[in-house]
DNA sequence: TTATCCACCGCAAACATTTGCGGAAATGTT
DNA sequence: AACATTTCCGCAAATGTTTGCGGTGGATAA
């Protein structure tokens, strides 16, 4: 902690001289070779005590910090993960980032972040910037009518694991980790069939996503199998807008459903907005159920019953599983995150 | 587009050989020295058209893509920014994020994104990252009672260009983008004097953040200059739990306020929660205004009329700034995003 | 014929680091 | 004293790319 060689500390051109300090400087300030320098900072039992002394405290106060490239470049590893998302301003995808950050840092790891915006086109760029920038393995959530598939085998070829989340591919020869969606969906529909509703509104995402498809089959499948089973009318909802306006259409039909239910945040917002414009009462006159990641179902008055479905839980299974991917090769694996009955008072 | 030499085609032994395509590779395939590939390859005009043709072909036959580890090696520049929050879950700064990604990937640059969780010691380790990771430039927001001054400052001499965003630092020496706090707190406070309140609860973050200070100083010397002035309570709440309690407390006193002012969403979360849990009839009983990113106050019955401050401008800005920084030295500019009114029904 | 010039290309250093190998000196063993 | 072992360290190659500089061969001009 203390006690550079004088003689030394006064030879030294202290600080910043030619800005960064690299081993090689130090290597010539103490008069030994850049492999001992190297050596010595990396606590190789070859190096006796007292150069590591010398060259630890020298690095210390040159301020050394070993070059990431030419790291990098030597072991062909950057710690170094890509994300790449849809879009990043959406409270799903912000909680699994936020969850994935936090989770790398602990390992070391840092994060580039990409955004794909529903274009296949920009999602297979995303993945090259992946390529491009070697980083060691590669988070993602496919674009609706991804058909990248070729470029993430390769990339799975070329020894950078790729692990799939939310938005995964069908082929099962990927690591997935979504949320059990087949779980969430029945659950819902176990919890709605209690309160003996007549006509339910089920607005569903993208019909061409397996999510979507998967919550849909899940949730008609329970419905169905009931004897004194309310009727059901799905709806296909691509964003908020849409959610909106075929909620409002419905409750304006003499016939308007007693019951709404929505398979995502983005559609529960809309549907909200279509119900607070009438004079509609929760959960009197209609009933409101979603499957959510937890944050917009508390604003409401009253606050909307959900099946939760965390973000932040899947980052942390997902980096997980990523870290057992930088172990060395595993059989992929499909991961399914188990989720919860939040209640609110919208039932 | 086709025809590489026949006889070539077949001695070569196709794709991933020793995997990743390099200049060397090419170069021996082809007989000619690496720095011809390396040259024709970004079409320097000592190259032939005639071998140029050739090496570019058979870059595209191995997918040669440059290791970029190698060239930030030499150049000592990575193309990528590092960006750095408080939070990334959080309605203002993911749409900031989303804002940067977007713009900086049109000039070609990637992002490296970490969180400080409002802990100064994690915001220093962050600064390093960005130093270890050689970005090309920081964007930073910084936590509450950060002093990671020294290290900013070192960044910057070490000539990595930082750009403050949103929690900038007093000093005027930096980079600082962030909203006409003063404008946008006096947009509000006009906005509320027409109608003629008595008591005003004003929500205000936290006091240790200029940020905070700056707003609630323009809004307080606007109302305090009207004669028929309301009575003004001041409430530093740290976050939306906070912002509940306050607010509960205030409406469940006898002279309570009849119009709550919060200087951003999170506290307009927890102040709404708690109207919601009273009979309290917004705008009848009690009026809202708030200071927002202009996604929550939509959510509400009736819409909550807000002075927007929109991260995702601020991330446009904030990249243009980078970029003209990535030009060469710049004297530090302080730009300040002018803020509008958007009305609700909550007044 | 010789000087000049241009078009084209290779050599080698440089960037910062890691690592296998080997070697000198010091110490230990007969 | 002769040999073996251990301790400690340096040499040099390797990673992939960039770039200043120098060199070759051919054409044109003097």
């Amino acid at each position: 902690m203390f006690a550079v060689d004088k003689l030394l500390l006064y030879s030294i051109r202290l600080p910043a001289m030619g800005s960064p300090a690299t081993l090689k400087k130090i290597s010539t300030q103490l008069n030994i070779s850049i492999s001992t320098v190297s050596r010595a900072l990396k606590n190789h039992p070859d190096i006796s005590e007292n150069t590591k002394r010398k060259v630890k405290e020298l690095a210390l106060l040159m301020e050394y910090e070993p070059n990431a490239y030419a790291v990098n470049l030597r072991t062909n590893k950057s710690r170094v993960f890509g994300l790449i998302v849809p879009v990043i301003s959406n409270l799903f995808y912000d909680s699994f980032i936020a969850a994935v950050e936090e989770e790398a840092r602990k390992h070391g790891y840092s994060l580039i972040i990409l955004q794909s915006g529903d274009d296949p086109l920009q999602e297979a760029e995303n993945l090259k910037l992946c390529k491009l920038n070697r980083v060691d393995g590669v988070f993602i959530s496919l674009v609706a009518d991804s058909n990248s598939s070729m470029l993430y085998n390769k990339l799975k070829e070329s020894g950078t694991p790729v692990v799939f989340f939310d938005k995964v591919p069908e082929d099962d020869q990927f690591d997935r980790i979504c949320m059990a969606d087949e779980e969430a969906a029945t659950m819902a529909a176990n919890t709605i069939l209690k309160y003996k509703k007549k006509k339910i509104l089920a607005l569903m995402g993208n019909p061409e996503l397996s999510i979507t498809r998967r919550r849909m089959e899940a949730y008609l499948k329970v419905i169905h199998n009931d004897p004194g089973a309310p009727v059901v009318e799905i709806a296909y909802c691509l964003n908020s807008a849409e959610a909106k306006k075929t909620t409002a259409e419905a409750l304006s039909k003499k016939k308007r459903p007693d019951h709404i239910f929505c398979m995502s945040d983005e559609l529960l917002i809309g549907a909200m907005k279509s119900i607070q414009q009438t004079d509609l009462v929760i959960p009197a006159d209609i009933s409101v159920l979603a499957i959510s990641n937890g944050f917009i179902p508390g604003l409401f008055k009253p606050e909307i019953t959900y099946v939760e479905t965390s973000g932040f839980e899947l980052g942390k299974l997902s980096v997980k599983r990523m870290l057992e991917n930088m172990e060395g090769p595993t059989a992929s694996r499909s991961i399914l995150l188990p989720s919860r009955l939040v209640t609110g008072g919208s039932l």
